[in-house]
RNA sequence: UGCCCCUUGGUGUAACUGGCAACACGCCUGACUCUGGAUCAGGAGAGUCCUGGUUCGAGCCCAGGAGGGGCAACCA
């Protein structure tokens, strides 16, 4: 509960439950604060790809406005020329609407208010509250002190608004190269917050802007740039993550000696830390340009464009940002609770299908050479309430996965093995008779019988089964390619490495395998690209939307399937071996 | 050696103006099952960073301490 939210309370209301901004906003409302207006506004800088970070704040900023009936602008805070595309700003605005937020026609670019901001800014140095500086940037920064220390003040502190005035005319005029002159707030170099000490408002920067060319040389600067262009746009509740909670004091500061009138808020929540990723946009890059990934939109990479082409829903990454609700408090998420969130969405949303990895081939003997039937198989199981189905082709020779057979297998493990039947997922029992094993001794091909009566995969007889396994028929199965794709860092924190060790220590070197020849029934064969799936018994994929072909289908694992066989396997040596 | 923020099961959060710590993820059991999936039922796991204080009563209030984090770009 925030003290301000508090005095603006004239009845309780019910905020249990609700997160702090929640619940803030939910009090501002009732006490008709700006007039029970709520406007919040999501402000990437477009000089990179968004990530699931900022999804939470996208989720956080739009659903509030939703919440509460209230407007939510995409402004793009684009002030510094040396780091901006346009390719940023479009791939920013595809991201957000995949997520399913929508801004009609409240787009907005600081580079919008750059004339108005020098507005501001004259307003402040005829204040005599802001003073062109000449100094080196050097000078500027041993000026400004330490954290245990106080600032100097510059020795062009005192100089006059007219000659600040003059100055700051002729810096946009073009008359002076970069870093000569800054327009700095006349506050106090002594302050105990460092960013009081006459932050810098505008810099020199001759370079050309994505959007406004070459129209501007001076450029304003994040803190003077943000509140101003929350007011402009009339926010009233400016949401950011915690590491400018420093930055509030100046952002009140500078509405306040505008002259602002009901001027919006800033409140900070705790950035989203994900276990085994890095999410900083300082780290992203590092991965893409030392091709640790293949790219933004790597499906190992937590950028919205590679969870994405992943296969991961938006409704998946809108139902985690819920999960992981939204508090003050450093803290960092098992990445367990985004892989459910995953799960259980594709669940209830995605087709099965037949798909074997490694395949190993099975002769069924008493299965009549060349005889083809087709057996109809449901896309979901009876809970999940989804109709449909499709043919499964099946035949003498079928592929099954090489680790559902064992030739001497474990305690607890109910697939085949010599002499043990099992069933064949939607089509028949079939009973192991024996493998056969090339020169090195390695297993190339399991024998089997099969039981006509047993079609559909029902023993007349009541008899049961322990283990149902999944399979191909060789003839009709179509060889693909897929990506199994798996947490990129095997540490929780990559960041937290040995001294003279680099973040990439823990990559993992199994964040991809790639499994050339895999084989899956033909019914996927003209699904469109990044069509979604279960592979059943393995994880939810998605064909590649990029690579996947019809002549050669690739698909990328999203996540894979709870297994508790491997839990047991893990656990107990002797059921593995 | 400054200013600011934070501290609740393994993890993320909740607990209206103080009233016997709840939910989710994860984990473990069992049931069910043509996915070792899903579902269902049950369970373990914190006494709320520490020490004092106020109070009939403190996770919530007060004091002191400890630990974690942020701040010294003409980045955002």
């Amino acid at each position: 509960m925030t003290e301000r939210a508090e005095e603006h309370t004239p009845k309780p209301v019910d905020t249990r439950g609700l997160h702090f901004i929640r619940a803030m906003v939910a009090r501002d409302v009732a006490a008709s604060k700006w007039g029970g207006r709520v406007a919040t506004r999501f402000p990437p800088e477009p000089n990179g790809f968004l990530h699931i970070g900022h999804a939470k704040a996208i989720c956080l900023n739009f659903g509030l406005a939703d919440e509460f009936s209230g407007t939510c602008n995409i402004r793009f805070d684009d002030t510094n020329p040396l780091t901006e595309e346009q390719k940023y700003v479009d791939a920013i605005k595809d991201d957000v609407r995949w997520l399913g937020f929508e801004w009609a026609d409240r787009e907005y670019y600081a580079s919008d208010y750059f004339e108005q901001l020098y507005d501001f800014a004259v307003t402040l140095i005829e204040k005599g509250k802001a003073y062109v500086d000449s100094a080196s940037e050097e000078e500027i920064r041993k000026g400004r002190g330490t954290v245990t220390r106080a600032g100097v003040d510059s020795p062009y502190r005192n100089r006059s608004a007219g000659e600040s005035l003059d100055l700051f005319r002729r810096m946009r005029d073009g008359e002076f190269p970069d870093s000569t002159h800054v327009l700095r707030a006349k506050i106090d170099m002594a302050h105990p917050n460092m960013l009081m000490r006459d932050p810098p408002l505008f810099r020199i920067r001759h370079a050309t802007h994505y959007r406004r060319g070459d129209a501007w040389c001076i450029y304003p600067l994040y803190d003077f740039t943000h509140c101003l262009s929350d007011a402009i746009e009339q926010i009233t509740h400016s949401l950011c993550t915690l590491e400018f909670k420093d930055n509030r004091e100046l952002y009140d500061w500078i509405l306040s000696e505008v002259g602002i009138e009901d001027p919006p808020e800033q409140t900070e929540f705790a950035r989203l830390v994900l276990d085994h990723t890095v999410l900083s946009k300082r780290r992203l890059v590092e991965l893409v340009r030392d091709g640790h990934v293949q790219g933004w939109d790597d499906p190992r990479m937590p950028t919205i464009a590679g969870l994405r082409r992943r296969g991961v829903t938006p409704e998946a990454i809108r139902a985690f940002c819920d999960m992981i609700g939204v508090a003050r408090v450093n803290s960092r998420v098992d990445i367990a609770k985004l892989e459910h969130t995953i799960r259980d969405d594709l669940n209830v949303r995605v087709p099965r299908v037949l798909c074997v990895l490694r395949p190993l081939k099975v002769v069924i003997e008493n299965y009549p050479e060349g005889q083809v039937e087709e057996l109809q198989a449901p896309s979901y199981p009876h809970d999940v309430p989804k109709e449909g189905s499709r043919a499964l082709p099946f035949s003498r020779e079928l592929y099954i996965e090489r680790e559902d057979f064992m030739e001497d297998p474990p305690r607890k493990f109910f697939r085949l093995a010599p002499g043990r039947e099992v069933r064949l997922r939607y089509a028949y029992f079939v009973t192991c008779t024996g493998v056969v094993k090339d020169d090195a001794g390695e297993i190339v091909e399991v024998r089997c019988t099969y039981d006509p009566a047993t079609r559909g995969g029902d023993a007349p007889d009541g008899r049961r089964v322990k283990g149902t396994i999944h399979w191909v028929s060789a003839p009709q199965a179509l060889t693909t390619e897929v990506r199994l794709y798996d947490r990129m860092f095997t540490d929780a924190n990559p960041d937290d490495v040995r001294e003279g060790e680099e973040f990439t220590a823990s990559l993992n070197p199994e964040s991809l395998v790639v499994i050339d020849g895999a084989r899956i029934e033909p019914s996927v064969a003209s699904d469109p690209p990044g069509t979604r799936y279960q592979f059943e018994r393995q994880g939810y994929f998605v064909s590649d939307h990029l690579d996947s072909r019809p002549e050669r289908l690739v698909f990328n694992r999203t996540v894979a399937l709870r297994d508790s066989w491997a839990k047991i396997a893990a656990r107990d040596p002797r059921s593995s071996r």
